[in-house]
DNA sequence: ATTTTTTTTTAGATTTACCTAAAAATAAAA
DNA sequence: TTTTATTTTTAGGTAAATCTAAAAAAAAAT
């Protein structure tokens, strides 16, 4: 059984193992919101218990171990979000803080029970997939809304960045999980985004388009 | 904001308070798991935070601050608990472990809406009352069921032993809350108790007699 | 191929919550 | 009122997770 900050760190590894298979010390550090020598202590830890592989100087990747108890973390996070939101009446943008505590709880009954509870939801309120109790899901290989062409059109179905200011902004403009969305224009200027959704046509900045996820419908 | 460790001897302090006001050091040491030496070290530290006033060699008392703060952990402590029964189908005698991981959890949106979304319970699955959230509750005082005499009656509404064994043991028994009970005799030789629940003649020892809380409709 | 910069690791401390063993205070028994 | 037993505290130490400062390795720039 792994501490908390153990598994705080398992899973910041893993999503960082996600653009990166080698993960870097400083990542870590960054994520984990601490120093690269403490980082440093911890990874030797998790090499010991076998959860990473680890090389100095050379970062670390998970052990199948490591990615198993990871994923595990991740499919508590992400069941307690869907509660929040589902039942608590949480709005999307307040949920991540609490979930970063639930996920820590260490009862398998209560999180079969609650995944039960909640109908085996399949994805998140930010429309990352629940892993169910085997560690599998669905690899989903959406598109950045950024990298849409004009014309193109889809779904939203997730996002890439969960702070609080930029869901609540999305909230704000009407662009939650399920609208659908249609590509009018892209301005030359500054590459925001003209976009169609609800029958309303708004812009959108780079930086914001970069971290809706669509789900496409193919060209029109 | 109280560590984890210190919430929990909040708790405990103020559970002890109840049967005697001086709470003493290897009261505390005992509940804890842990040993006197670090009771005295953990007082030391709740008195400079203020939560408890002590005398050294003479144990201690819960200030207001420190009360109000234990009354909060018990208030969440049974609000999981009704949730873990009420929405998890968990039994009584299932849910004490994990809600004592889930009370730490801070956040006091969550108390607030889980509290509604329970239906703002006054009672917990062990029959204890849940403070609200200004941290009041009705005193219940009800007796023992040892202490009923031959002929009396009631109905069950609480227990004073929250052990797994215990709780499973009055549930193959029939003896759940809410039952309605009569008291047909009293054993001379061992003292043990003959009842009457749902039409049945049953006998219970002493010792589980001691720990059964009715509320009593008067003599019959 | 050097120099400079960045990344990572070591060395040495600190804090929190523990521990054991021994001393001191209090309470109970003789 | 001594003596004995119990309770509580001190003294000194350990393990986990952190820190700062400085050294070492690797990568990038010149
Ligand atoms: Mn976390
Ligand atoms: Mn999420
Ligand atoms: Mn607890
Ligand atoms: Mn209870």
């Amino acid at each position: 059984m792994q501490s908390f900050t153990e598994e705080n760190y398992l899973k910041i590894i893993y999503h960082l193992a996600e653009s990166s298979s080698n993960v870097q010390t400083n990542a870590i550090a960054e994520q984990m919101q601490t120093k690269p020598a403490s980082v440093t202590d911890m990874i030797k830890k998790l090499a010991e218990k076998g959860y990473v592989d680890y090389v100095k100087y050379q970062g670390v990747t998970l052990t199948e171990k490591g990615k198993n108890a990871a994923i595990d973390i991740v499919r508590k996070h992400r069941l307690w979000e869907v509660f929040l939101v589902d039942k608590l009446n949480f709005k999307w943008d307040e949920v991540h803080d609490v979930a970063e505590e639930l996920e820590h709880i260490k009862s398998e009954t209560l999180i079969e029970r609650l995944d039960e509870f909640l109908g085996f939801p399949k994805s998140d309120p930010h429309g990352d997939p629940i892993p169910d109790k085997n560690g599998r899901f669905a690899k989903t290989h959406f598109t950045k809304l950024i990298d849409l062409k004009v014309g193109d059109g889809g779904t939203i179905t997730g996002v890439s960045q969960h702070s609080s200011a930029f869901l609540k902004l999305l909230e704000k403009l009407g662009l939650t999980l399920g609208k659908q969305i249609k590509i009018n224009d892209v301005t030359d200027f500054d590459g925001s985004v003209e976009i169609l959704v609800a029958d309303k046509q708004i812009n959108i900045s780079r930086e914001v388009a970069k971290h809706i996820l669509i789900s496409s419908n193919g060209k029109n």
